[in-house]
DNA sequence: CGGAATTGCTTAATATCGCAAGTGATAATA
DNA sequence: TATTATCACTTGCGATATTAAGCAATTCCG
């Protein structure tokens, strides 16, 4: 009944911002080379990944908020990394695609970005790599399962 | 030779986010009742943990930057949260301790907040919540170890 | 001792986050 | 078919993130 919080070390909010800034400090370094941002790095990835997709799309996949992405989305339009459509039979709707130039981006930071995530998995070993991955998707889906009502 | 970036599905930087956004959506919502950002909530926990100590320790324990800490710290000084002191011996730096009114906020949802944190443990499991802890542990070690050169 | 780093923190600038509200468009339903 | 939801964004706002400067206090060293 007396409740106590678990110490700030071994608390999973504090180590999952912590790993997330480990993970993202190579990245950010290797994108301010080419004047990205991770999100807009994440816009790319996804698009290139999954082809044209609407805007709610994308901010799923990309773990981004509508608001956000809307914003984000402005600034690669004109940075011309990206172009929209409308909807053919929904107006409400937009079809985002990579440009040319967004997937040039991307090839051009390839490698150096499959190296980063293989060193990360090298010093982890295969498997904590692999077991990692699949409990940060169980706190996920747990969570919204939860969440979904 | 041939670098590819693993699906975004699985990528870790994206997993960790989203494990985060689903782990800090409760913890959020409890505090908006009381009027705290998740960053207030965790210099408040810190400074409640190790008692009081410079900014830069805060910094670290909480894992903020120091500029945005530094704001951080205005407002809540203003909220009557925490106080700051001149280090004796060095004048650059101040020590900061939590007030009355800080520890209060803390009492006040201690028990909301040990009950989420239970709830997560008891979705995943102990022995998978402590192994994610570890791991996120060895995420950040092992980049650490890197990065300190 | 005294100028050159270094340290501790703040300010500035730009971008994103998270929430709430707004807008236009489409779907649902009485 | 005239509402009444919903949906797909977009905008506004306050707060934080990240990088780069700036400043004052200390420490290093020749």
């Amino acid at each position: 009944m007396n409740k106590t919080l678990p110490l700030t070390s071994r608390s999973l909010p504090i180590l999952l911002i912590r790993a997330r800034e480990a993970v993202m400090a190579p990245i950010r370094s290797m994108l301010a080379d080419s004047g990205l941002t991770e999100q807009q790095w994440r816009v790319l990835r996804v698009l290139s990944e999954y082809g044209p997709q609407d805007t709610t799309d994308v901010a799923d996949r990309a773990s981004l908020l509508l608001p956000s992405l809307s914003r984000i989305l402005r600034t690669m339009t004109e940075k011309g990394l990206i172009t929209r459509q409308q909807h053919d039979g929904d107006r409400r709707r937009q079809i985002l695609m990579i440009t040319p130039a967004g997937q040039a981006v991307i090839d051009e930071n390839i490698a150096e970005a499959a190296a980063i995530a293989d060193a990360i998995k090298a010093r982890l070993g295969d498997e904590n790599y692999e077991a990692l991955l699949d409990l940060l998707d169980l706190v996920t889906a747990e969570q919204k399962s939860q969440t979904s009502k």
